[in-house]
RNA sequence: GGCGGCAUAGCCAAGUGGUAAGGCCGGGGUCUGCAAAACCCCUACCCCCAGUUCGAAUCUGGGUGCCGCCUCCA
């Protein structure tokens, strides 16, 4: 099985990616939280993480990808309250377009996308075992974890636990409220407590509701297992998020929560990062109104996962230019249908292996992208159709590990189009008939008719209708 | 303040010690009734300074600028 080189956060270094068990991979990254419209960054999130398992999948390993949606949060809560609608409600509203987006960038769905509202039990065992192992403290219905009791906190994000403590000072107003409960600064909530009024479920402590970071721990638990292959997520999760669900799950099980942590960077707006709090965002259903899913993933992609991409319209625009010629030479695989294949297989042996070096290399999808460009030409340079029927083969199967669907879309015409033709038509048919040119005025009509569109003429013109 | 990252052509973007992938835009050309498309060709000494080395965009030190995390965030 080919070796695939993976960047490692926790050892900031590439790594020789080496499976708990053989030709297995589970994978787990973090979901969305659902309570508004999910943007291009999140776009990112999902793209390079499906391209991630995809190519897993295409070296042949057996893969469990687990992609999460959390759908209980402040957040979440807060906006449910403005709208007057109740959090579920808004969660599942919100879990819907985001697949509706997911899906609008072929994005696969991932073989479990659990949801926090369905883990509470779970969590509130995972919350017991932490109090029964000292790692964990109740303070009046919230249970926080005691950060000191875990001797490698810090050890994802590289932070220094003293260092922490005393910067936490500087920050606490935000968290004055919770000081007198909490034993140090850093201590986080497990659980939290919740008036009845309030959304909450019942637990051991009183009526609450999970904290952020417990879900990702005991979801992972209950589906792949206390010890996976790969955590992946954004690399603002790295700290506080994943430091804490290692410290969490850590002092639980004794053994690590993840072998690999894969953080994937940034889209950013005017070298500013892009957030829902900045408001500075695009979402993912504006940018379809205009750009196919081709083209988004391509931006997304032609920029290594590990770097931040700037967004422009202008960079948008340029990359679905350079889309055309991609799926112009895929096309060649549908045509030359009755070609030989395998005609120029060098050639083709070449680019596969260059995608698949690019890619084993921390996903380097930039490069692998070049290279799907490299073979275009060459497609559309060949005057052999059985040669360009095979590395139109090879384009198109390689394109889709990217998630490309490079489907040729140059002649489907929208309605709105269809109409305008209708009126040029009719329009070069009244012309005729002035000139007294009545065969191609018939001739004209009788096509349409053919197609199943009846022209009627009347005194006041033409017009026309399917049936 | 602590931790981490980035700086490559007009723009986007690879590159992890041997003299710069790819895309967009632009220029020139072939083709063409016109136009478009297509195809061919052209466009960088890699932020600055010092160092290591036979050799550095790539390593080391310093500087400048920018960004992220440390509080919700993909």
């Amino acid at each position: 099985m080919r070796e695939i080189q993976v960047y490692n956060t926790l050892t900031g270094k590439k790594e020789t990616f080496e499976p708990m068990v053989p030709g297995k991979v589970t994978m787990y990254a973090c979901g969305p939280t659902v309570y508004m419209l999910s943007h291009l960054g999140h776009a990112r999130m999902a793209i390079v993480w499906d391209t991630v398992q995809r190519f897993f999948r295409h070296c042949g390993y057996e893969v469990t990808y687990v992609r999460n949606i959390t759908d209980v949060d402040d957040k979440i809560i807060a906006r449910a309250k403005s709208l007057g609608i109740s959090p579920e409600r808004l969660a599942r509203e919100c879990t819907y377009d985001f697949w509706h987006d997911m899906r609008s960038l072929n994005v696969q769905f991932p073989d479990y996308e659990p949801r926090a509202t369905e883990y509470i039990q779970q969590m509130i065992s995972f919350v017991e075992g932490l109090i029964a192992g000292g790692h964990a403290y109740v303070a009046q219905g919230d249970v926080y974890f005691d950060v000191q009791s875990f001797d490698q906190y810090g050890k994802l994000g590289k932070q220094n636990l003293d260092a922490l403590i005393s910067g936490a000072r500087d920050q606490a107003v935000a968290q004055e409220a919770l000081a007198h409960l909490k034993k140090s600064p850093v201590d986080f909530a497990l659980w939290k407590s919740a008036n009845p009024d309030e959304l909450n479920w019942p637990s051991p402590w009183g009526p609450g509701r999970p904290g952020w970071h417990l879900e990702c721990s005991t979801m992972v638990k209950h589906i792949l297992g206390p010890t996976i292959d790969i955590h992946a997520g954004g690399e603002d999760l790295v700290f506080p998020h994943h430091e804490n669900e290692i410290a969490q799950s850590e002092a639980l099980h004794d053994q690590p929560l993840a072998r690999y942590w894969l953080h994937n960077s940034f889209v950013q707006v005017s070298a500013e990062k892009m957030s829902k709090s900045l408001g500075n965002f695009k979402t993912i259903r504006d940018l379809l109104e205009q750009y196919s899913s081709d083209t988004i993933r391509l931006f997304v992609l032609q920029s290594h996962y590990r770097s931040p991409i700037d967004f422009t319209i202008e960079a948008l625009n340029a990359t679905r230019s350079g889309s055309m010629r991609l799926i112009k030479a895929a096309a060649f695989a549908e045509q030359n249908a009755d070609a030989d294949l395998g005609a120029d297989l060098e050639a083709v042996a070449k680019f596969e292996k260059a995608f698949a070096e690019a890619m084993s290399n921390d996903f380097n999808t930039a490069v692998a992208i070049s290279q799907l460009y490299q073979l275009a030409d060459a497609i559309l340079a060949s005057k052999s159709g059985s040669d360009q029927r095979a590395m139109a083969q090879a384009l198109k199967e390689h394109a889709a590990i990217l998630g490309l669907t490079l489907q040729d879309t140059r002649n489907d015409i929208d309605l709105d189009t269809g109409k305008k033709l209708m009126d040029l038509i009719l329009t070069l048919r009244q012309e005729a008939r002035g000139r007294k040119d009545y065969a191609s005025a018939d001739l004209i009509r009788k096509s349409l008719s053919q197609s199943g569109i009846n022209v009627m003429d009347s005194a006041s013109g033409a017009s026309w209708e399917i049936g």
